[in-house]
DNA sequence: CGTTATGTTGACCTCCTTCAAAGGCTGTGG
DNA sequence: CCACAGCCTTTGAAGGAGGTCAACATAACG
């Protein structure tokens, strides 16, 4: 039987177009069978919202691409509260850690029903070593993940915390064209390090102001260049 | 004349021990005639307090590893602000970026005297295609960024300060063992995201407490065990 | 020495947290 | 279908934490 990433009767297969690991293996010259062989062992997961895909601390030698969805990286707190130290959105790796360690640093929840594909280590290693290609993708992943890192503590946990917000609202690509579905008040709370409450305070004086126009519910389309504007003051 | 690593007679070498880079390529197998037209192009660097070792936004492909001293990675805030984004210590590596880009994401400049390495992206590059234990290296440097941006944004960067600057005197690695010199009150507030006052005040009222002990000057010995209790509070 | 950065402290006010209560939305069972 | 429970969101009031602005002290430096 094919692997799902080269079985064109596979329902799922749209979404691979954003499969780094997919991408630079079918390019890289092997045969149709070595591709399959490496293929193989990536499963294909849906995580429905909520759940949980990896805890911090287990052991579990695989990688983790996003193929559709949002997916939070938080850590626990030693006071119970929890912070968010990422958010992962489709071609973005996960789990990388468990190259060089064999622990995830963080627990990985599905902020709303999400297809990723699994990747053992193993491949990862065996192709980093075998294809400069994939080689060359994994240095960018890494470097991405820093850059992301970085963000969080420019962005989002630099200077008040309306313009933070605002900032999170950019970053989650609120654009003015298309309705945005928002994490939960706390979940932004946790992105910004502030409290849920005060996330629902400037949500609601967002909204009156008419920054974020909410067509019901969480999915709100918002005003770019006000944010913009906020974000930078 | 043989490069400054592999040169007994160089008064600086034994910092080298720290090199990751030098410590990979010394037990790789290559013959010593190899070692030296690798290492030659390594140059080090003596970058006085304050002095500015590359600039955000700079085209220079070179990779740094830090052999003594204190460094910052910052960047500049829209308001003319700045927020401190990583503290590198001897044996961090910076600038790798420059492999999968061209330009530097942060400006970095020395906290203390500072000896690093200067070693050309080529020369990084190659070793990590050829040699196996750089490449292994080399990732474990890219998580190792990883990690201290995650610490940043979970223990510098929430919570009230007074934990905040708890941490961060833990983090710089304040026992009480021996005196240690803290950086100026204004890093240690784009370190927290505070304002320089707000460090100010923080820092006296540890020193009332007697959680630090000023020998005289910004040299201080920490009471670990009561930052520490404060850290988690 | 004066001059200039850096650290300290005070007063005031804003922002954010805390604690509490009330309002909406959803699912579930009677 | 309705009632009710549970969760998330919103809003209020009060207090505290941190920001701002300004004065002053202290140390570094020519």
């Amino acid at each position: 039987m094919k692997p799902n990433c080269t079985n064109v009767e596979w329902h799922g297969r749209a979404k691979c177009a954003v499969c780094e690991v997919r991408n630079f293996v079918l390019f890289s010259g092997l045969s149709s069978q070595e591709l399959d062989s490496i293929l193989q062992p990536i499963d294909n997961l849906h995580v429905p919202q909520h759940a949980v895909l990896y805890e911090a601390g287990t052991v579990a030698p695989s990688v983790y691409t996003l193929r559709s969805g949002l997916i939070k990286l938080k850590v626990d707190l030693p006071n119970g509260g929890q912070r968010i130290v990422r958010l992962l959105r489709p071609g973005d790796v996960t789990g990388m850690e468990t190259l060089v360690g064999e622990r995830y640093h963080h627990t990985a929840i599905a902020l709303q029903n999400t297809d990723v594909c699994r990747i053992p280590r193993a491949v990862v290693m065996q192709l980093d070593q075998t294809n400069p290609g994939i080689h060359l993708a994994l240095q960018q992943r890494w470097q991405r993940s820093v850059d992301q890192a970085d963000h969080f503590i420019v962005a989002l946990s630099t200077g008040p915390a309306e313009a933070r917000m605002a900032r999170l609202l950019i970053t989650l690509g609120c654009t003015g064209d298309h309705p945005e579905t928002l994490p939960s008040r706390e979940d932004m709370g946790a992105l910004l390090g502030i409290t849920t409450e005060t996330a629902s305070r400037i949500m609601a004086e967002f909204k009156r102001r008419g920054l974020v126009h909410g067509d019901r519910g969480s999915d709100v389309v918002c005003d770019r260049s006000g944010l913009t504007q906020l974000a930078e003051g």
